[in-house]
DNA sequence: ATTGCTGCAAACCTTTTGCAAGAAT
DNA sequence: ATTCTTGCAAAAGGTTTGCAGCAAT
């Protein structure tokens, strides 16, 4: 097993959480997991169709959906809303909110800690409880402020 | 003219500020105001479709996509992403935030203000000027906490 | 008379689902 | 042997678009 800095997972640990939750070790999960890994940051399901795709032509679409409900269901990946586009996949070693530019769709990654405070404000006057991961937060990005 | 609390719009001055940008004042246009007037708080385009159709039928589901988008523009309404859902609408002399429930779907309209410690300390730290009253922060209601 | 708006139908994009065959356990 | 996964194809949900005719100006 590599050394790993921070909490970065390694494919051996997917597979596990997978298996431990009673999922199969398939050729299709192998390569998406590989893809997730190796891949940029926030992916879109197509994104990830299409990579997957050009390494090993004949994975259906509806399989990769799958895959990806299955890792979200042990915990390893994790999507995002953003606005009216698709939704977003990263790993979840790398927990974070988003910014997202509604006029050029950066996407910035910044610490959950950025919400502590009102989480709790919100938590307090309106009893709800926000979970700032899962849903990104709209604006412009300062090249597009211009 | 109606005297109005608050910055309630009459449906007059929405079609003054439809025609001041060029726009016609055709019937289901008329339609879809009174609906938008009269009717909830965060419908969708689907529930407003219905609402127009039990008013006055024959009138295309294109039409009212069109017409919002033209509302939109004329800055009279504002539509708000939740989540995976599709978006919900809202006049926007009705202005703020959301809080929206991915359980149950509750829609908590908070005031924009607020977001103001974190617009500017997200503005600070990342060059990043959010408009929280565009996306929706997802989270869990009291009810669906439990 | 001009040209913006409408209804209709079809297309679009993203995601989900039914099903029978195949693969991991 | 069991049953989880897959590929395919079709469907579904939400929204957009092309087009010819109609209507507001």
């Amino acid at each position: 097993m590599q050394t790993s800095r921070t909490h970065e997972l390694t494919a051996e640990q997917i597979y596990a959480a997978v298996r431990s939750g009673g999922g199969r070790l398939t050729v299709p999960l192998r390569i998406l997991v590989d893809v997730l890994i190796a891949g940029e940051d926030h992916p879109t399901a197509d994104e990830l169709i299409a990579a997957v795709e050009s390494r090993t032509p004949g994975i259906a679409p509806s399989t990769i959906y799958r895959l990806l409900q299955r890792l979200e269901d042990a915990e390893v990946i994790e999507h995002i809303h953003v606005g009216r586009g698709p939704a977003v996949y990263h790993l979840r070693h790398n927990e974070h909110a988003h910014l997202v530019c509604h006029e050029c769709g950066a996407i910035i990654g910044i610490p959950e800690a950025t919400f502590d405070g009102l989480v709790r404000s919100i938590g307090r006057k309106y009893d709800f409880t926000i979970e700032p991961r899962h849903a990104a937060l709209l604006g412009r990005c300062r090249r597009c402020v211009a």
